[in-house]
DNA sequence: AACGTCACCGCAAACGTTTGATATTTAAAT
DNA sequence: ATTTAAATATCAAACGTTTGCGGTGACGTT
């Protein structure tokens, strides 16, 4: 057994012909003899040659690789987004390549500067909840790397994305607590300047403008985590005029709103009725289970990578960038009353 | 702008020096006059050279890559290891690369071909449920790529593994639910050619053993899903002499088995307590909480992913195979009686 | 004998980088 | 003025693959 892997080069002089010759001949490229074919393809299964994929992506500066960067791996959602990358990237013959930024500028920054180096054919973001600048993106651009954004995206950039339908889902969310009857909603909102958070609390004010119920500021507050919904929901729950209703920014911020509104001796969804976004395990098995937007990260997923797929194959940087919406279904569970 | 990315030859040729001294005075090198070193490396600053990685890999015979094989990134045990393994490959310089097998053989064979044309430095598995046959293992290793297994490991291949004590656990988990005075303790168990499934049950029955508490093989059912525990929980609980605690293989199905058990009209922890493997965010959230073990995914990222960066660096195959065992902590929480 | 036509194969360059072995220049020492 | 050494820069090869171009026989046609 040879030590390292098998190249055309071995199977070239074990033969004593030339290394073209045999590229050729494994290609069944019609110059060559069906004879040393034949001699070829014999040996190189014999030996089990692998094309080197390093020797090939510095020919054809192309290597087939896609670079993800997420915030968090760790998250029901980002890790569904993963795995619908990954499935249509291998299917298109690219492999994945990972990086996370752990919601942090720098890493982020960090991280880029690895996928420049590693030479990659494209490259997909959702931002770290830090970044504002974003030069380091542009810097991608400026080197011929197509990017696509997905859940994450960038507004003042130009590029292509793939996002939920936020306002659409907390606007459906929303009307569906006004048409149980609630009339003072709670929004556990997250910070402001994610375009997620903007255009979910935009669908939050839409929808109960549309019903003509007044909005009460003291009742949207910065709230997106399970254990800042601990914290806070005590506050929201000792206002003069309680609310009797919680549209959560996400899964585990309503997760943590029920437990507490159990805790404090109320009833969900008779007291209170709760709904989050994203949708993910815990929603199925909370007690009662709650009635949450589904995300579809799988669904993003295979949609970012179809069009990073599509920019690559392009091979210019000369395209109009798109913006690709997934609808969201609510799902209605057992946290918001039934009439 | 240029087109593509700048190479060291570009800076060669607008400065008239060589490449190679452009190399050179890159890398700080003793033969190099300052003068040039300062020319260059402004330049390099100025045109944003970043060395060309597929060059340095061919060059090297180096990716710096490690592949990462997984069933499903699906799940917060997978994404935690996925985490911790790109945590510690990124502060050693590497990038991580992941393929999912889906559970599937054939999935899991065709990744392994493409690590092998990736020339990846070393390799991360854990294996499918379906996979029996090792062979295209060992050639990863006939290849002098060095693998890591973790979780699921591999028992008749010698090779590195990073695994949680899956036995010790289980044992702890059962002796606590004793220590509280539990005497019909039921196993909700997976299949057992899986390694993992062995070592619970073997700790569940040592446990029993050592308490000298008669095991009741009514008790030990095959169940490991959050469904299949909802349909089979009720016949455990109609059993002539129901169980009065269920210790079960993963966390899901504890959750199952809860919600069933509340449902039936019965308290936890006061009736039954219920403790579950592996600790992600649903243990928390349920109600009451999950005492569960721990299985640290994040710590077996890291475990694996530091070995498989030695074995690396040793730079041959000619080593013994070592088998790391992450500690399990059980979690005491709300579904287990307090005394 | 001279030429053309095939069928088959090899040469060399290129992708970007590094590095041992050389060249060339500069300055100092004889 | 010549030699010597040191300083500085270049050459060429190598990593594995592909591909345009050129080359070599064998054979058939005039």
């Amino acid at each position: 057994m040879r030590s390292g892997q098998v190249t055309i080069k071995d199977i070239a002089k074990e033969l004593g012909i030339s290394a073209s010759t045999v590229s050729r001949a494994l290609k069944d490229h019609p110059d060559i003899s069906s004879k040393t074919k034949e001699a070829v393809n014999e040996l190189a299964k014999k030996w089990n040659y692998k094309p080197n994929a390093v020797a090939l992506s510095l020919r054809n500066s192309k290597t087939n690789i896609i670079g993800v960067i997420i915030p968090e791996i760790v998250h029901h959602f980002f890790s569904s987004v993963i795995s619908g990358i990954e499935d249509i990237a291998s299917k298109a013959g690219y492999n994945v390549m990972i990086f996370q930024s752990n919601e942090s500028y720098e890493r982020e920054m960090a991280n880029v500067q690895a996928l420049l180096s590693s030479r990659v054919d494209g490259v997909l973001v959702s931002m770290s909840k830090e970044t504002k600048d974003h030069s380091h993106f542009q810097e991608l651009r400026d080197n011929g790397i197509p990017i696509v954004f997905f859940d994450r995206v960038c507004n003042d950039l130009s590029s292509d994305n793939v996002i939920v339908d936020d306002f659409a889902g907390a606007f459906a969310a929303v009307e569906h607590l006004i048409n149980i009857g609630c009339k003072r909603i709670a929004h556990l909102s997250a910070p402001q300047h994610m375009l997620l958070a903007q255009n979910r609390q935009k669908g939050y004010r839409q929808a109960m403008l549309k019903h003509k119920i007044p909005i009460d500021e003291k009742l949207i507050i910065k709230c997106d985590s399970f254990d800042e919904a601990l914290m806070k929901t005590p506050d929201l729950l000792s206002l003069p005029e309680p609310p009797d209703a919680i549209f959560a920014v996400n899964e585990l911020t309503a997760a943590g709103a029920l437990l507490m509104v159990k805790k404090l001796g109320l009833k969900v969804p008779e007291d209170i009725s709760i709904v989050g976004f994203t949708d993910g395990v815990v929603s199925r098995i909370t007690d009662p289970s709650l009635t949450t937007l589904e995300q579809h990260g799988f669904e993003i997923g295979i949609k970012a990578a179809e069009l990073i797929v599509e920019r690559v194959s392009l091979g210019h940087m000369d395209y109009e960038p798109v913006t690709k919406v997934v609808k969201t279904n609510l799902i209605v569970r057992g946290s918001t009353r039934h009439i």
